[in-house]
DNA sequence: CGGCCATCCTGCACGC
DNA sequence: TGCGTGCAGGATGGCC
């Protein structure tokens, strides 16, 4: 499941290999995958100027208008041809090829002239300079939710993702089913530095593998191996030994230490 | 407002 | 072996 470390390994992949590349043709053999008005029209012709990231979302930019695409569980972008589960085609002028292959086809890529207005809803950037604990800090009081839901929240904070979510509340010590207004700040802080660290960490291992999840070329990244409560349900917590609890938060399994991390109602 | 549920999809791990 | 069931989940939209 790409989160945003996934994503940005995703993102720096295709910064070396599609830039200054122009589509010539397009195919779609998932119609639902490409949100378009006249899909043809929009983007066959078009110069890849640069890509980016911004929350999940990668963001094809092109002379004029871009492609903003969402890999949410299963999505991939490869030039690798996949046996299965191709959603959308994109052939190049110079002879290569992307392929969006989603085996769940929950992914969409959308044309849009106008990205930053598609994408304005989205939270602040958890890795950015205008990040800091204070802003979070802030961000938290007057928030009479759970906190675990909140941080899924993509208008709240941008990037972070049923794993890491979870990660970040153990590193914290705060459990999923606290309220985010009864956090004390100095537990504030620790989660702002767990989201931030836990994230670099993991773009530096190029993201978690977990499933079938890969990106690019069938390169996977390695994070899963420094996960600490994600997928360890009743496996004793690294730290003290008690079982990890494996609970359901909205829809969305949650794990966490029932000792190491606190409740704050 | 906030929490919960269904929706979209397929593959895989179960139990019988 | 094979069939049915449940689970995995990001974002959205509807409901209470």
């Amino acid at each position: 499941m790409p989160e945003l470390p996934e994503v940005e390994t995703v993102v720096r992949g295709l910064q070396s290999t599609i830039v200054g590349e122009s589509i010539a043709d397009l195919e779609v053999p998932w119609e639902k995958s490409l949100v378009a008005n006249d899909p043809y029209e929009s983007i066959v012709g078009k110069l890849i100027t640069y890509v980016h990231r911004r929350a999940k979302y990668i963001v094809i930019q092109f002379d004029i208008g871009a492609l903003v695409v969402h890999l949410r569980m299963t999505g991939k972008l490869t030039p690798v041809f996949p046996e299965k589960h191709v959603t959308v085609i994109l052939h190049f002028e110079s002879g290569r090829t992307l392929y969006f292959q989603d085996t769940r086809k929950f992914g969409r890529m959308e044309y849009t002239d106008n990205p930053e207005e598609l994408l304005e809803h989205i939270g602040p950037e958890p890795l950015s300079d205008q990040f800091t604990t204070q802003v979070f800090y802030k961000m938290l009081t007057g928030k009479n939710r759970l906190i675990k839901p909140l941080l899924l929240d993509q208008s709240f904070l941008a990037g972070l993702g049923n794993i890491y979510v979870d990660e970040a509340l153990f590193q914290a010590g705060i459990q999923p089913l606290s309220i985010a207004s009864s956090i004390p700040k100095e537990r504030s802080i620790r989660l702002h530095s767990a989201i931030q660290s836990i994230l670099a960490e993991s773009i530096k291992a190029q993201g978690t593998t977990v499933l079938n999840y890969s990106h690019g070329d069938n390169q996977s990244g390695t994070y899963q191996a420094a996960l600490q409560v994600y997928g360890r349900k009743d496996q004793p917590c690294l730290v003290c030994d008690t079982p990890i609890i494996k609970i359901k938060m909205g829809q969305r399994g949650t794990h966490y230490c029932a000792q190491c991390q606190k409740l704050y109602k």
